[in-house]
RNA sequence: GCGCCCGUAGCUCAAUAGGAUAGAGCAUCAGCCUUCUAAGCUGAGGGUUAGUGGUUCGAAUCCACUCGGGCGUACCA
C-alpha cells in the first residue's frame, strides 16, 4: 500500500516541485475513520510554502492521479492530514504475495551483500551463565536473526579472555577446593569463587589424578580444567536456547599475533600516548573524552582498553560493514574509550554499534536478588530454562526494549507461564494448522480466485496486519529492537483469533471458504516467520 | 559530585523518526462453547504519561530544571 502511494507522490512531485524537499512518510492512523494510511506532508510544508496546510493538501491530492480501484477515497482532515482509503479488494489481493513468498515473506534485500558481526554473551569462563547473561544471549542472537532477515551476512561472535586476574582467581579457587577435598585444612578467601561448581571441577581432577597434581601451580591444570568445563557448560546452556556462535575470539590471539605491541607502537608514533608514573596513558582527553586513561599498567600488563581496541581493529580488518556490540549497563563506561581510540586511528567508528541493555532484576518473594558470579548468589540460566522452557525464556527477554530495566518475578513466571503471550502466538499457529488439517476431509482447498470476498472487518484487519510484516521486520532490524517484533506478533495473533471467532471456514460457502483458507494460510506464514526471528517454535498442535 | 539509562492504568509493558480520542496482557467485574482447539472471543471499570517550565499548528516522545530508581565513575573486565 505504501509503495503505491510513494510512487504516486513521486510522479506528482514532477508537477509540484516542493514535494521533492520532503520524504514520503505514511503512518497507519490509530483510528479507522482516518483511513488506511495518512500523510502529514502538507503540515510539514506549512512554513516553507507560507500556505495553510489544508490548501497544500488539496493541491497535492489533485495532483496524485489515484486509481479508484486501489484508493477509493483521499480526504483532508484535521489540521491538514491527507488520509487515504484503500479498496478492500486491493487489500485482499495482497494475500497472493504472502503465499508466493512463503517462508521468505518479510525478508528484504536492502542490505544484501553487506557483512555484519554481532558480538554477544562474551562472558569469561569463570562460572555458569546467569539469568542476567540470558538477556544478552537472547537479544544478541535475535538481533543477528533480524539482520539476516534484512539481507546481511551475519557472524555471531563470542569474545573471551582466559588470561588475566579473574582467571587467576579461578585457578586459585579450584586448587584450594582440590586441597580441601584431599582433606587439607584450608581457608577459602571471600573474594574467591564461592560456587558449588568449583568443587565439582576439583572433584573431576581428583577422580582423574588423585593427589598427583598437588604440587602443580593453580594456573596450570587447575585453571585449564576449570576453563574447559565451564566453557562446555556455557555452550550447552546456549545451545539449549538454540544459540550458536560461529567465532570464539580469544583475547590471547591478540598477544600471540603481536597486535597489542603493534597497536602500542602506533599510538606512540602518532603521539596519542605518553608515559607517566610508570604507566602508559592514552590521550583520551584530546579525543573528546573526559580524561586520559591508562592502557598499560606500571606492572607492564595492559588494561582492557588496549586489547579491546586491537580486537575491534581485527573486526574492521575482517571486512565487516556493521559491528554490533551488545553488553550490560555495567560496561557503559568502557565503550567510549574504545570508540575514541578507533576514531583516532582513522577507523569509521559509526560502523560499530554499541548496544547497552539494562539489568534484569530478579524478584523472589517480593525481594530483589542481587547477583554475583563471585559470590555464587545467582540463578543460573539453565535453571530458568528448565523451569519455564526455552520458548518462554526467549520470548520474555525479547519482548522488552533493552533500555528498560526489567523485573523478573520468578515465582510469578513459574505460576503464570501458561498465560505468557508466547502461548497466545503459538496457539494461533496451532489453530491454523488444525484447520488446514481439517479441510481436506471437507473437500475444500486453498484458492486465490475470489479473495475479493474477504470484505468483513475481521478479514480486512487481519490482512492489513499481515502485510505490515515486512516493514516491521525492517524497522525492528534497523533499530535493533527485538521487542517490536513481539508487539507486532501479538497484534497479528489477536487479529487472527478475532477472525477465527467470527469467520468460519468449514460451513461457509465454498468460494468464501477457500478464500478464507488462503487468508488463514497467509497468517500462518507470517506468524511462523516472525516467531523464527525470535527463535521461538511455532507448534502444529498444542 | 559527574556520566549513561529509566520513570506511562493496581502489576508487567506498548505507542510505527513530534501527529488526530495514550493502547495491550495480567489482575477485577459482566457475558459467549450440541459447528474448524475456550491456551480463544465480546464488553466494563481503571491515566494530570513522576513534577514544573519551555520549543510549535501539535509533546509520553525534543530542551532545561526538580524528584525518584538502576549502572558506572580504577594502573578490574
Amino acid at each position: 500500500m505504501k509503495e503505491y502511494l510513494i510512487s504516486a507522490f513521486k510522479s506528482a512531485a514532477q508537477k509540484l516541485d516542493y514535494l521533492n524537499s520532503i520524504e514520503f512518510v505514511f503512518d497507519i492512523p490509530k483510528l479507522e475513520a482516518h483511513g488506511d494510511l495518512s500523510s502529514n506532508a502538507a503540515m510539514l510544508l506549512t512554513k516553507k510554502l507560507r500556505k495553510s496546510p489544508r490548501t497544500t493538501a488539496e493541491e497535492i491530492i489533485s495532483a496524485l492521479h489515484l486509481d479508484p480501484a486501489v484508493v477509493y477515497k483521499a480526504e483532508i482532515a484535521g489540521p491538514g492530514f491527507m488520509n487515504f482509503f484503500f479498496t478492500p479488494s486491493y487489500i485482499a489481493g495482497k494475500i497472493k504475495d504472502v503465499l508466493q513468498e512463503s517462508v521468505n515473506y518479510g525478508r528484504s534485500n536492502k542490505y544484501a551483500g553487506k557483512k555484519a558481526n554481532v558480538e554477544f554473551v562474551s562472558a569469561n569462563p569463570t562460572g555458569p551463565l546467569t539469568v542476567g547473561h540470558g538477556r544478552n544471549a537472547v537479544v544478541g542472537d535475535t538481533i543477528a536473526n533480524l539482520l539476516e532477515w534484512i539481507g546481511y551476512e551475519v557472524d555471531r561472535e563470542y569474545y573471551f579472555n582466559n588470561a588475566g586476574r579473574q582467571m587467576r582467581v579461578l585457578g586459585d579457587s579450584v586448587k584450594l577446593r582440590y586441597l580441601e577435598l584431599l582433606g587439607h585444612e584450608i581457608e577459602f578467601p571471600s573474594d574467591y569463587y564461592q560456587g558449588e561448581y568449583i568443587k565439582e571441577i576439583a572433584q573431576t581432577l581428583i577422580d582423574e589424578f588423585g593427589d598427583k597434581i598437588i604440587d602443580d601451580p593453580p594456573d596450570g591444570i587447575f585453571k585449564e580444567r576449570a576453563e574447559k568445563l565451564i566453557f562446555q557448560d556455557i555452550e550447552k546452556t546456549l545451545s539449549s536456547l538454540n544459540i550458536k556462535h560461529k567465532i570464539f575470539y580469544n583475547e590471547n590471539t591478540l598477544y600471540e599475533e603481536k597486535k597489542i605491541d603493534l597497536l602500542l607502537d602506533i599510538f606512540k608514533q602518532r603521539e596519542l600516548s605518553y608515559e607517566k608514573d610508570g604507566a602508559v596513558w592514552l590521550k583520551l582527553s584530546m579525543l573528546g573524552n573526559q580524561q586520559d586513561k591508562v592502557i598499560v599498567k606500571s606492572t607492564g600488563e595492559p588494561t582492557y582498553r588496549l586489547p579491546d581496541i586491537a580486537y575491534h581493529i581485527t573486526k574492521f580488518d575482517r571486512g565487516y560493514d556493521l559491528m554490533v556490540d551488545l553488553f550490560g549497563s555495567d560496561h557503559n563506561a568502557t565503550y567510549p574509550d574504545v570508540l575514541a581510540g578507533l576514531k583516532a586511528l582513522g577507523y569509521d567508528a559509526v560502523r560499530v554499534k554499541v548496544l547497552i541493555h539494562q539489568f534484569v532484576t530478579i524478584m523472589e518473594n517480593g525481594e530483589a536478588v542481587k547477583m554475583s558470579t563471585r559470590k555464587a548468589n545467582y540463578i543460573t540460566l539453565d535453571q530458568l530454562i528448565s523451569e519455564v522452557g526455552s520458548d518462554v525464556v526467549r520470548y520474555f527477554f525479547n519482548m522488552r526494549n533493552i533500555a528498560s530495566h526489567m523485573n523478573f518475578d520468578l515465582s510469578l513466571a513459574k505460576k503464570h507461564s501458561e498465560e505468557n503471550p508466547v502461548f497466545y502466538l503459538q496457539y494461533g499457529h496451532a489453530r491454523i494448522c488444525s484447520i488446514l488439517r481439517m479441510i481436506e476431509g471437507e473437500n475444500l482447498k486453498l484458492s486465490v480466485d475470489d479473495l475479493h470476498l474477504l470484505t468483513s472487518d475481521e478479514e480486512q484487519q487481519l490482512i492489513k496486519k499481515i502485510i505490515q510484516f515486512k516493514e516491521e521486520a525492517l524497522f525492528s532490524a534497523e533499530g535493533f529492537e527485538t521487542n517490536r517484533i513481539c508487539t507486532y506478533l501479538e497484534e497479528l495473533a489477536a487479529a487472527f483469533h478475532r477472525f477465527y471467532t467470527f469467520c468460519r471456514i468449514i460451513g461457509s460457502e465454498k468460494k468464501l471458504a477457500e478464500a478464507r483458507i488462503a487468508l488463514a494460510t497467509a497468517a500462518k506464514i507470517v506468524l511462523k516467520n516472525g516467531m523464527s526471528i525470535l527463535g521461538v517454535h511455532a507448534p502444529e498442535r498444542m
